[in-house]
RNA sequence: GCGCCUGUAGCUCAGCUGGAUAGAGCAACAGCCUUCUAAGCUGUGGGCCACAGGUUCGAUUCCUGUCAGGCGCACCA
């Protein structure tokens, strides 16, 4: 159980051995001020409704209760009924060596249990992978590093539309180039066409290869990647619309067959096959997600892109029906990535799709590393527009957050290198002023910062805590020399920055974004 | 017209299932390198949290409406 779990089960159990009574909930939070502590509850504020009672008087029963933990130096009453916890240096120095001996600090079990499929980027083997891509890959991947640290059993998965309209299509083009005749209307004109119609070779199997290789540059693979064709070739999409049929929720109508989508909230019903005896893309992913569920997974995760979010609905739908073949509820969850937009020193780099003159992943990569690109399609919240500047991403200056980060990485690990000695650890306390108590306590908190950021499905809390923690390790650094005469006092603080050197590895590392000892 | 997302400092954004005087970085201004990396630190200024109602002891957070922007609304993928 992390800090802030503990505290709130301290606080429910206060709260029935005081008054009697259960609350489904326990709200606890970060104060804004110093003053208010490490954290504090509003709990009694929540009862003083309940029990009729003043707030405050509740509050003063639970502090008195609270303040028996030995974790807590003190527990004060603040404000209309706020209970103020502050963490004792005794336990923010034991908790310390945890995170010395412990490389695997704030690795958790709170998702044990759960099988998680995780599918994204999926793009179409029809051409180069764009930094729309590269923002679900690096969302994606970071869930999965998430979501393993917190003990979940997780799947990644490259879904491959190797079948279909779009890739005719680009056969289509590349066969055209080939013939010297013009593209067709509606084909594909990127300039990667030219190159396809140069090589040997089946085209949809070099673009995919060159996707795989782009992710790879990117540090992101998955477990599978799954083909479309696969899913034609074994007759799973024929058996799963035979399935829909028994079901009650698929129905012909006008020559074409239908799901009936409706019955769970969406606009209108989704055409599966047509008039034309063609599958529509959406029944291959219903056969898609039907074998997903057959391979026992008891959670589905999405990875979307925001111009495919239309779909949300009837894929929920379908899984819905889906679950009543196993009978079993497996939840399906969809993170919208909202669209990338790209800039360089502040004008908007041009994108146009027609004429297929898109700036690629590659492109990007190349340009600005990987380490500031997986930081920067990370940072934002997945479902905000991100303003990408390749120009600041590239700066090595204190506009860039990645370097911020990195930096006190490398500051702690030249200490390190200047340091030669043993350290006696278990006879100091390492705590000794106010930044190195400021920068323990938030060490201390990465566990609870990657449950929340997983459990949430946000990646982007991670760098947003790195930041934070890289701020408060500089100013540590600056308050109090670490070498120094004083033999006790540069022991503790070697042993405080390498805790911290520890924890933003682990971060970094969970944002996949690397950790240099030298800058 | 309908649906999803967004609207917080000059700019880019946090704000943890409703809580205390709304935060950070950048930009601006003023300081700090004979000391472990100045890619850093300290300080100052900067806000009707888009707007209007509602629920609540308490709303940036929840509900309704309005306005603005993004993205979708096919027997395309």
């Amino acid at each position: 159980m992390n800090l802030k779990e503990k505290i709130k089960s301290f606080t429910a159990e206060a709260v029935e051995k005081v008054y009697g009574e259960k609350l489904d909930f326990i709200p606890l939070l970060y104060p804004d001020q110093k003053s208010f502590g490490d954290y504090a509850t509003s709990s009694a504020m929540v009862l003083a409704k309940k029990l009729k009672k003043n707030p405050k008087e509740i509050a003063a029963a639970l502090a008195q209760e609270l303040g028996k933990r030995e974790e807590f130096e003190k527990v004060e009453v603040a404000g209309a009924g706020f209970v103020n916890f502050f963490l004792g240096n005794e336990f923010i120095n034991s908790e310390l060596l945890n995170v010395l001996e412990n490389v695997d600090y704030g690795k958790n079990d709170s998702l044990k249990g759960r099988k998680i499929l995780l599918e994204f980027v999926s793009a179409n083997p029809t051409g180069p992978l764009h930094i729309g891509h590269g923002r679900w890959a690096a969302i994606g991947d970071t869930l999965a590093r998430m979501l393993r640290f917190c003990g979940a059993d997780v799947s990644t998965e490259f879904y491959i539309n190797d079948a279909g309209n779009q890739i005719n299509l680009l056969l289509q083009s590349v066969a055209a180039v080939k013939e010297g005749k013009e593209v067709p209307e509606n084909g594909y004109h990127g300039a990667y066409i030219q190159e396809l119609a140069a090589k040997e070779g089946d085209p949809v199997e070099l673009l995919l290869e060159t996707q795989k290789k782009t992710l790879l540059s990117f540090g992101v693979d998955f477990d599978r990647y799954f083909s479309e064709k696969e899913l034609h070739q074994g007759g799973k999409v024929k058996d799963t619309l035979e399935f829909l049929k028994k079901s009650g929720y698929g129905y012909e109508k006008e020559g074409a067959f239908w799901f009936k989508s409706t019955e769970f909230g969406d606009d209108k019903d989704r055409v599966l096959v047509k008039s034309d005896g063609e599958m529509t893309y959406f029944a291959v992913d219903i056969a898609y997600h039907r074998n997903k569920i057959s391979r026992n997974f008891n959670e589905l995760i999405t990875v979307l892109g925001a111009d495919h979010h239309g779909y949300v609905k009837r894929m929920e739908a379908a899984v819905k029906v889906l679950c009543r073949e196993v009978d079993k509820n497996i939840n399906l969850s969809m993170v919208i990535g909202q669209l990338v937009n790209l800039f360089r020193d502040g004008e908007p780099v041009r994108m146009s799709k027609r004429t297929g003159d898109m700036i690629s992943l590659d492109e990007v990569i190349e340009e600005i590393g990987v380490d500031a690109g997986r930081y920067f399609l990370v940072m934002r919240k997945a479902d905000t527009p991100l303003d990408f500047d390749m120009g600041l991403a590239k700066k090595k200056s204190d506009e860039n957050p990645v370097f911020y980060v990195q930096y006190a990485h490398a500051r702690i690990s030249g200490i390190l290198r200047n340091y030669s000695g043993e350290i006696k650890k278990n006879l100091l306390e390492i705590v000794d002023s106010p930044e190195s108590r400021d920068l323990a306590v938030e060490l201390v908190k990465f566990p609870e910062a990657v449950e929340e950021a997983a459990a949430s499905l946000e990646p982007h809390r991670i760098p947003i805590y790195l930041e934070n923690l890289a701020n408060l390790f500089h100013r540590f650094y600056h308050q109090n020399r670490v070498i120094s005469e004083d033999r006790e006092a540069t022991e503790k603080r070697i042993l405080l920055i390498q805790a911290a050197r520890n924890i933003i590895r682990k971060g970094l590392f969970l944002i996949g974004v690397d950790s240099p000892e030298k800058m």
